[in-house]
DNA sequence: TGCTAGGTTCGATATGCATCAAACAGGTGG
DNA sequence: CCACCTGTTTGATGCATATCGAACCTAGCA
């Protein structure tokens, strides 16, 4: 299982993804398939904001900060969510995307 | 699909299950699979908070009040939110069941 | 006609949280 | 070395919400 983190509870994952702004990044996460820059995955907040709201999902085990050619990016930790709580990110992502 | 009021958005249905006393809530109406008594549903908290929080989930159109017997209950619209999005409710049920 | 039991509504409180601007940090490139 | 670009941290602020007690409603029942 990766290495770090564990992913946090479900109430935690829930949390996380009720805020439309942190389902939004989500949602480009995983349409993306791969890390995607910071700066990519918000709109219509500081990026104060953006940063907070990474900090959740990230303290959530839903994403995690990787740096990939200097841009510090997001990844969704597809996989150990999957693994713990099958089914859950999957359904909310594709109910998400329409 | 039933009747009355549609399933609220995604965003309302995962702010629903994010607090700890509404998923055991949905917990319990979904292992009963029946409509259950509302003093059924809960624990530790006063039976103003819970009917609260029963209304937080039925704007949400996650369930549904009726009265059996002159007892009011709750029902879990499982096939309405599953309908709307699949997979999520029954996922995050399965996951909360432990 | 009361009486009781189970839910709901009403204020009131208090904690949480989303939000922002400003200051900070760490690279990159002139 | 110095600006610049990006993301984070730090307060501060305001709104949302979880919580409670008390009052209210509504059936059933004696």
């Amino acid at each position: 299982m990766e290495t770090a983190a564990a992913v946090g509870s479900l109430q935690e994952v829930l949390a996380a993804l009720s805020d439309p702004v942190r389902l939004e990044m989500v949602r480009r996460l995983a349409s993306a398939d791969e890390p995607v820059a910071c700066s990519r995955l918000y709109e219509g907040v500081s990026k104060s904001t953006a940063s907070h709201h990474f900090k959740i999902l990230r303290e959530a085990g839903v994403t995690e900060r990787t740096v990939v050619g200097g841009q510090t990016c997001q990844r969704l930790r597809v996989a150990d969510v999957e693994g713990t709580y099958p089914g859950v990110l999957s359904s909310i992502v594709a109910a998400a995307g329409d």
